[in-house]
DNA sequence: TAGAATGTTTAGTAAATACTGAACTCAGCA
DNA sequence: TGCTGAGTTCAGTATTTACTAAACATTCTA
């Protein structure tokens, strides 16, 4: 090896290094997103490395490995994300091995699942109208807000995701 | 007192305990919902009573012995539901105790808060692609996905909080 | 200015949760 | 039929979080 090689060398392991360091620092912030929405860190890194991985997909293995994370940890979190709709299991043909990725409605589905917890709040609200059934219409205006807003979301949100969907469509 | 007036007492203390126990209920509901969006339950149960309590303002002290919890805790919760947005700290004219009561546009408030992550999650995207800048479009796809969804989400997420703060000033 | 009543801060505890590591299961292969 | 290699389940640990209780601060009253 010459010495414009070895240069060479030594800057692409540079470049390496920077890239892997860029890449933790992605994935720990996602880490840190998933945090503030209520989900496991683990899950948010491994969500972080499907979002960036190449390929796209990851087996368990794969997935541990990178993270530095336990199997049991990373089954865990990846059927977690498969039940929240958020990641895929695929199986590739003629491969024993599974693999996880991003699913390309991950979005979408995951606004879907917030209307669940919509419709508890309206619900709710309800319940407590039935409370105050008879008291005075300034005591229960603060319920109606709460099931007003909450009814309003029901019927607005599934037309946003349908208008986003229609626009993707036509993008693509 | 005679008969008549005791059945009627007791009736009157049956319905007493019955709407006591409902009350109770449905504090303890709003308590496992807010734990279910990612908040303390606590933090449910003093939002609960102050939905439902008469009057519909009440002091720190009367939320610890309503929801026999300890002070510190009352106010711990309280500071966090103001800094979210949810209720409000009142001073009635001619008293030194303050309040706290349901802000009456919560829950829009509520959706501006979470505007702030969704910036936060196209952002990311957005460092994602910087991440994959000299990677096949295929490899991108997810990333752009998810910047374009958030992206898509900011822009209508406000339009709709709008629209609904018109519709309720028309029908009140 | 002392005293009482109310609210906040903080140190400590109890409970929930995330994560690990080992045991177990299952599929392919010698 | 054992053996290897990958993945899941589960029991245990360690950290975080929610909550309490007591000390402290503040403001009105005597």
């Amino acid at each position: 090896m010459d010495v414009a090689n070895q240069i060479n060398a030594s800057h692409a392991n540079v470049n390496q290094e920077q890239r892997q360091f860029e890449q933790k620092h992605f994935i720990e912030e996602v880490g840190l997103l998933f945090e503030m929405v209520g989900l496991p860190r683990m899950a948010g890194r491994v969500f972080g490395w499907l979002l960036i991985s190449n390929p796209p997909y990851q087996s368990p293995g794969e997935l541990a490995a990178v993270l530095q994370a336990s199997k049991g940890s990373i089954s865990t979190m990846t059927r977690l994300l498969v039940q929240i709709g958020l990641i895929e299991r695929i199986s590739l043909p003629g491969q024993r091995r599974d693999y996880f990725r991003i699913k390309l409605d991950a979005w979408s589905e995951l606004t879907k699942q917030r209307m669940a917890q919509i419709t508890a709040f309206r619900r709710l609200a309800e319940r407590g109208l039935e409370l105050l059934h008879d008291e005075e219409p300034n005591l229960r205006r603060r319920l109606e807000e709460m099931r007003d807003m909450h009814a309003f979301c029901e019927r607005e949100l599934p037309l946003m995701i349908e208008r986003w969907e229609q626009q993707r469509l036509h993008s693509q």
